[in-house]
RNA sequence: GGUGUCGUGGCCGAGUGGCUAGGCAGUGGUCUGCAACACCAUCUACAGCGGUUCGAAUCCGCUCGACACCUCCA
């Protein structure tokens, strides 16, 4: 293939959150790739802000995979150990949401674990490889639990299980990947109004004793209880991917404390830092701020799906909701409105207008106006340093311009060329944007309707040749009126569903 | 209060010492019976004030503003 040698020359570059760099990714071991991402807490709906990062890591997952590269992608389900808040007081919130609906816990986990697949599979997500869940490991919690006090990292407390922070930090740095330091930490604790039965109020659990009526409770040495958020993702992605791995990756907001509790753990039970590159994906907004569970500021997948909700004038496909978010960079803030995804999804179809033509495009003895070369290495050097996808999509514009160039016959084409170009506008489009030509699956659906619209057409086009302009603009103007858009071109009239 | 990130044209959003980002909107044009669609061309910019430099949106300092984490969140 004419491809690999231009991209294989090239480097991978990768932001490392705990470096605060871009460094030229290796893997551990050549031509495989271990990856972990912190999947959700399955008490209710993903929002969309959820969904950003998710498509985000699926994009770099897609990339991965697309430079040859063997990933295994682990991402987890929280379906317990998940409290509402740290303090003693803290109601697991897969319980939580059981008490206030009168289900099963189980019943909650499955609900929101159907929800949450549904809609990624929607946004065309790939999914992971392997999909654990915190109550299917249990065993090897309290296994890795035991080999951390054995190491003598925790402490036991009135049955419950502590993470010994300052004495991990002895020998080992909390709050390296955060950047903090543990001394800034305790000067700058809030006061505790819970009694507590931690030694200092950054240790962490790992396994709470369960208060009598918690309904998730497993047996264990030290209680019946369950186990604490931070343990789920360290014995998961250890058991999955090693005591070391590649990539670890998550929300932005995951950072501290959970991922540098991870590290921690992944120190004190195994002697060894968890992650070579951590990497972190960053917010989506609403008017400005965080999209959150708890304070409310939320739009869900199904409101941009439908269109019914007082942020949006219309419903936009998951495609095109996709597209929006990958013009951003995956480590940018980016905020959400109507007029910024309407604006995308104007874009969107003319991208997808372009592909059509360019598998239809006549070409010609040479290339003239475009070196295409040229620009299959620059579309891999975007994504390259650092999964840059507005960049590649500004790429896959340029495209565009000359596609349509040679259409108008402003510029021409060889065979080969076309078959480069169709070749890396296809995978970079399909494979690794993950994005879905919605003009070609509606087209499918309606043979009979198309039947009616072509013979409207010819009837418009009689009437215009008999210069009967009042029925050939009702015709146009009432099919409009319905979304039907007639187009009229130097070979006839076609249509478009709107 | 601590830590960190960021402030780019009408809107969204890349870039980060000298070279057009890109999309949408606007404007002009091509096409059309008139339009729409489409296509082509094109205008408006780097929060403010200082400094470093031959040269800064890009580096440094200060000011103002925004956001995030420090408590559950992707």
């Amino acid at each position: 293939m004419a491809v690999a040698p231009l991209y294989k020359t090239q480097e991978l570059k990768i932001y490392n959150s705990i470096s605060g760099q871009k460094e030229v990714f290796t893997p551990i071991t050549e031509g495989n790739i271990g990856m972990y991402v912190c999947g959700p807490t399955v008490y209710s709906n993903v929002h969309l802000g959820n969904c950003r990062t998710f498509i985000s890591f699926d994009l770099i997952y897609r990339y991965l995979k697309h430079l040859g590269y063997k990933v295994r992608y682990v991402r987890n389900i929280t379906d317990a150990g998940h409290l509402e808040n740290d303090g003693d007081q803290g109601e697991d919130k897969v319980s939580k949401k059981a008490r206030l609906e009168q289900l099963e816990p189980m019943e909650i986990v499955q609900r929101y674990t159907l929800d949450f697949h549904n809609i990624l599979g929607k946004f065309n997500n790939i999914p992971p490889s392997i999909e654990p869940t915190a109550t299917g490991h249990i065993v090897e919690q309290i296994e890795i639990i035991k080999t951390i006090i054995d190491n003598g990292f925790a402490y036991v407390a009135n049955g419950s299980v502590y993470f010994d922070v300052k004495k991990f930090n002895e020998t080992n740095h909390y709050g390296k990947l955060s950047g903090r330091n543990i001394e800034d930490m305790i000067a700058n604790t809030r006061e505790l109004t819970a009694q507590s039965d931690k030694k200092n109020p950054q240790d962490f659990a790992l396994w709470k004793k369960a208060e009598p009526e918690h309904i998730m409770r497993w047996p264990s040495p030290w209680s019946d209880g369950f186990p604490g958020w931070h343990l789920e993702c360290t014995v998961m992605s250890t058991k999955y991917l090693g005591e070391q791995f590649d990539i670890h990756g998550g929300g932005m907001d995951l950072k501290f404390p959970h991922h540098e509790c991870e590290i921690a753990q992944g120190e004190a039970a195994c002697g060894v830092t968890p992650v070579n590159y951590w990497m972190h994906a960053n917010m989506l907004t609403l008017d400005g701020k965080k999209m959150s569970k708890s304070t409310g500021n939320i739009l869900s997948p199904a409101e941009i799906f439908s269109g019914d909700s007082d942020k949006l004038n219309k419903a936009f496909a998951p495609t095109v909701a996709r597209f929006f978010m990958l013009q951003a960079h995956y480590r940018s803030i980016l905020d959400f409105s109507n007029d910024a995804l309407e604006a995308s999804e104007k874009g969107f179809f003319r991208l997808m207008e372009s592909i059509e033509t360019l598998d239809n495009l006549k070409t010609n003895v040479s290339t003239e106006g475009f070196d295409v070369q040229i620009w299959v290495k620059e579309c891999y050097e975007a994504m390259n340093d650092d999964f840059n996808s507005p960049i590649l999509i500004a790429k896959l514009f340029e495209a565009v311009k000359f596609i349509n160039s040679v259409k108008e016959e402003k510029a021409t084409l060889s065979k080969a060329d076309h078959k480069l170009f169709q070749q890396t506008m296809n995978q970079f489009v399909f494979d690794v944007l993950g994005l879905v030509n919605i003009n070609e699956a509606s087209s499918d659906i309606s043979d009979k309707l198309s039947g009616t619209v072509e013979l409207l057409i010819d009837l418009r086009a009689e009437a215009r040749a008999n210069k009967n302009f009042a029925t050939s603009d009702k015709i146009r103007d009432e099919l409009l009126a319905m979304g039907i858009q007639l187009k009229d071109g130097r070979e006839g009239t076609s249509f478009t569903l709107n």
